[in-house]
DNA sequence: AGCTATGGTAAGTAAGTACTTACTTCAAAT
DNA sequence: ATTTGAAGTAAGTACTTACTTACCATAGCT
């Protein structure tokens, strides 16, 4: 409607034009937006500045302005994607299990989280992958921050576990390792290959996939002869 | 010394370019090759025809002889992959363990199967990651083709021994993706980010990680109140 | 010895590619 | 109201892309 009214005042091509304009730190942050997109989709090789521009709606030159070269825009991303990445309230819910040793509640928050992350932001995911392919440094870099780090955390309360004789006696390592393998691998074929499973389809919701596949690792783990004070 | 008795006869550069020469049907499966290799690395969008040109000593041209389009060679690839990727000697030793119920020894046989393809062919792996990326047919068909008929397999061997009372009354394709998960996922962080790893690191070979997989899939699988007239 | 089918090449083409230049337009500070 | 600095553009540049054309060279048949 505020068009409409500002339609009168100038013609259309000009409005079209100015009501294009954006200051700087917008635009710059709309083009990494795209460009998230667009590498996702095609790769970093596959995608071409003029892409971007179109489907940024500006002139190829802008991105030239705001970046200097297509590496810098990527880099941005990195910026954007990898280092602003940590989710305190997640983190202080799984340590909350974890002190409360709360096997159960705490492998299926973990899970669900990884769930939800691949289901929630493909794009993302994507680059990833293209990273890793391609040589990129984002992969890299997100895996040492951030798997890395869970993969401690994880297989660190697997060692306590096994010290209170609440864990059976297993390579903490395997353990982790088993566990997080198989919430990926379900989150990687559901995302990629479900049209291609036909009568292998395993159609849940993340939060039964979360509990179903926790249950099978804890059933795998847990001590049969513990039966402490803990209580689930 | 053959090379060296000709060369009296013709100019050496006139040597060069006719001992370069070969069959035509050497010269596609050449191609081929060099192509699996460029396209692995970087992608099909990413490598440009002169590139395998070059890499295979001929002129850009010849490519184009061979293979009417880039997408043709690609798909040239595809049938030389997808489908001689049978190994019926495999499958033969895998049925063998299945039906002497020989649960480790069966899943471990997988593991490895597994592992060391992951290994060995390097360049197939990722050829099917910037396939899946890319959106080209070659994952899906792989998929189809392989995956979903292991998945199968394993996904009824396990009904059986449930039926039988060895594994406990597990969901089967939970199951079946806990242990491809936990098996593909090791493949993958080794090959992709162990350097990215840290302390982190699990360096087994693969005949250690398809045995310690296996054993510790299959201490949470199998039913403890079953013990009858099978010997490991 | 000469013909011919086929392996091979040099040198193109048209349509991209990342990136630049020279210029215009406008919002806000003065 | 004027300046000014940044947002924006059209039309380039030099290079690369997939693919083509027209031609050369030789192995193997006759």
């Amino acid at each position: 409607m505020a068009i409409m009214t500002l339609t009168k005042t100038f013609p259309t091509e000009i409005l079209e034009r100015t009501s294009a304009r954006m200051p700087a730190e917008d635009r710059r942050r709309q083009i990494i937006g795209v460009a998230i997109q667009l590498f996702s989709q095609k790769g970093f090789r596959g995608t071409t500045t003029k892409e971007i521009a179109m489907a940024a709606g500006v002139n190829e030159a802008i991105i030239f302005r705001h970046f200097a070269t297509k590496s810098e825009l990527y880099s941005a991303i990195i910026d954007e994607k990898a280092c602003a990445r940590d989710i305190p309230a997640l983190d202080a819910e799984i340590e909350k299990f974890a002190q409360l040793r709360n096997d159960r509640k705490m492998f299926e928050r973990i899970a669900l989280h990884i769930l939800d992350t691949h289901e929630q932001d493909e794009a993302f995911l994507r680059l990833l992958f293209y990273s890793a392919l391609e040589g990129h440094e984002l992969a890299d870099l997100f895996f040492r921050n951030q798997v890395s780090e869970r993969f401690r955390m994880v297989s660190d309360y697997i060692k306590t576990r096994i010290a209170e004789g609440a864990f059976r006696k297993v390579d903490p390592m395997i353990a982790v390792r088993s566990f997080f393998g198989t919430i990926l691998h379900h989150a990687l074929t559901n995302r990629f290959f479900n049209h291609s499973l036909g009568d292998q389809k395993l159609n849940l919701s993340n939060r039964q996939a979360a509990e179903r596949f926790t249950e099978f690792f804890l059933a795998g783990i847990i001590n049969p002869n513990y039966s402490p004070n803990n209580r689930k």
